[in-house]
DNA sequence: CGGCGTTGGCTACGGCGTTGACATTGCTGT
DNA sequence: ACAGCAATGTCAACGCCGTAGCCAACGCCG
């Protein structure tokens, strides 16, 4: 029909209708902040090319040139997430508080983007603020006094804890969101419902349950992984006095 | 061609073309084993209403009428789930053997079937096995001596921790089966390839991250979180014993 | 035995990720 | 200066996907 044909010819007039718009408007980067954008006003499901395309004024396969699948973009938003958790980092002067600090980074950042979290969580990001926050922990736990041994098990455990736990949150946040059936919020009311003859111990710990909210969880898991760090620690460092072999 | 109409009418001559062809041959139950048979199979993105369908010859959209969306699906395979993983539970004598086991279970089942953990990971079934479970813990956590304010919130952080870690456990396998772009095992190559004198203590301690498996990682996760707690609990015990208020 | 709710089949719609062909741009070496 | 070429954007199309609407067969209940 001559519509299709005049709509070309007038794009062709004022614009090139086919071929690169200029040299390289699209970039990584500036896709990576579009999509950011998008998950947080839609939700992890909203992220689609296509939107992707319409947020950038661009056809929505132009994307793929720059991440060679969807799979791609999701890794390198992985890595956008890290980098943004763990900017400015340095260790502090106690060892504590320099693991305190890596594990809330890596919270807040899982919360201020829950979607760009649950759909990367598990997608370790190799990247070099990474790699310079595994140092930082890991030194921090040889400060406390654990062998070589025991501080790169401990580092393991503390580092995918924190991330686990975070994407953990992050995807009930995400639930509430979007999908308000009372994922969560029956779900306690249900605790509370429940017949105190038939499940003594837990009628009895509803209404405590009820008031324990997602930070405190947070910081009292935190707590215990670091107090008991801190107990074996303290063994190792008595071993070593008594005696230079342990035992 | 004759022969669509050939097969639709040689359908017609054995068995009705529409309609259903028995009193409710399809049902929930055998439904979500045939769910839980493809994800296992093809990955969890592999479960798609006409997979689900070809399975168990019916037409796709006939699963709708027993599922009215396929979230209600994924909520109906996290029950399976939860159901599986505590099947046969009954407390322990000993607190911690009953809090190791419950946080085992979790984790075996998740394990057993990947692909439909990481799917409803936090996606907390409402169920009576679970409550059952959570009387248990918090019973254990009493037994150990905490007040239950204490009970109530170590065994969110205990029972929320294990969910985390073992959906989070699930997800690396799964990319490990159906990405293998060495998300996982790259990862700690470039540990050992640290540069030392930019990162010192991870290079030193990177051969020993390297035979961390993810069993030890577990164990040593549950042990730090259950010495801590036992260590919180001998204190309550003794501010208990000074005169009949703490402090 | 006649209506009617339940369950399954079919068609269709809009959206998705991805592919392949094509056009345009800007850099390259000579 | 200019041919050649890689990079980059556009377009059309393919095969999936979830799900809505309508129709047909069955079993049940009056």
């Amino acid at each position: 029909m001559a519509a299709v044909t005049d709509a070309k010819t007038n794009v062709a007039a004022t614009a090139p209708a086919r071929g690169r718009r200029s040299a390289s408007f699209l970039n990584p980067g500036l896709i990576l902040d579009a999509a950011m954008a998008i998950i947080e006003r839609d939700g992890p499901d909203g992220l689609t090319f296509r939107r992707l395309g319409i947020s950038l004024k661009a056809d929505h396969t132009a994307v793929l040139r720059h991440f060679g699948s969807k799979d791609d973009l999701l890794i390198a938003l992985a890595g956008r997430l890290m980098d943004v958790a763990l900017e400015g980092f340095a260790p502090e002067g106690e060892w504590r508080e320099t693991l305190l600090s890596l594990a809330r980074r890596v919270r807040s950042a899982a919360l201020a983007h829950p979607g760009v979290a649950v759909l990367v969580s598990a997608r370790s990001a190799r990247r070099p603020s990474v790699l310079g926050a595994a140092d930082a922990a890991i030194g921090a736990l040889r400060q406390a006094g654990l062998s070589v041994q025991d501080a790169a098990l401990y580092y393991q455990v503390l580092a995918d804890t924190a991330m686990a736990a975070a994407a953990y949150e992050a995807a009930t946040l995400n639930l509430d969101s979007d999908a308000r059936d009372g994922d969560e919020l029956a779900w306690r009311r249900e605790y509370l419902a429940a017949p105190p003859q038939r499940y003594p111990h837990l009628a009895s710990a509803a209404p405590h349950l009820a008031d324990i909210d997602n930070e405190r969880e947070f910081e009292a898991l935190m707590g215990l992984l670091l107090d008991a760090v801190e107990v074996r620690a303290q063994r190792a460092r008595d071993a070593d006095a008594n005696g230079h072999d342990g035992r």
